[in-house]
DNA sequence: GCTGTTTACGACGACCGTAATCATT
DNA sequence: AATGATTACGGTCGTCGTAAACAGC
């Protein structure tokens, strides 16, 4: 499991369109579908119920989509204090070139 | 950020130590190595204090050592969780053939 | 017939492993 | 000199986009 795979699975629940979803994903509907049946191929169980033009969530898909939101908030938020702190921390710093001069 | 960079800078961070971190990861060391630079760089902060023979963990690596700990938990209890309800709800399955027979 | 998803296919890029280099003890 | 991390480089696999096929309203 990766966090593309749950960003993905996360945009594809908000709307329950793969077109809208993967436009606001930036990526093509093709890649979403793909990313989508790969992540149910590897989780062993099928979280969308697709009957071709209508999409909704089966059981295992809402937990899953209400865990992947709480991971993808934890990931932004250890991201920012990360950096927060690298900020406060000069030392720290990507490219901190103290240098001879 | 991607899942494999923070598995791979959790074992990191655990033992301090490139070439034990790599092995226990089940990859090389300069694959190791690539993929922590990755990290720091799209961070844009520096996680670790490599003085090439010692390496410790600046105060942004500790608190993204951190919670990569508690992400890797939620992802892996995620995927427990959901790999039960879909146990639990035939329906759900992965290749659940109900089948006209 | 049209909207919307899936499948097929080719190209680009990322990741990994091997080999060589450099630094520290 | 030996250990350990980095850099360079080539191969391979994954991911994405375009094009075509299929299904429901």
């Amino acid at each position: 499991m990766e966090l593309r795979q749950l960003r993905y699975f996360a945009g594809l629940a908000a709307t329950l369109h793969f077109s809208r979803a993967a436009h606001q994903l930036h990526i093509t509907q093709p890649a979403l579908s793909q990313a989508i049946r790969q992540l149910e191929s590897q989780m062993g169980a099928r979280l969308l119920d697709r009957t071709t033009r209508q999409v909704s969530l089966t059981p295992a898909g809402l937990r899953l989509a209400h865990d992947a939101e709480r991971i993808l908030a934890a990931v932004a938020a250890s991201e920012t204090a990360v950096r927060a702190i690298a900020a406060s921390c000069p030392a720290a710093g990507p490219a901190t070139r103290p240098g001879p001069e």
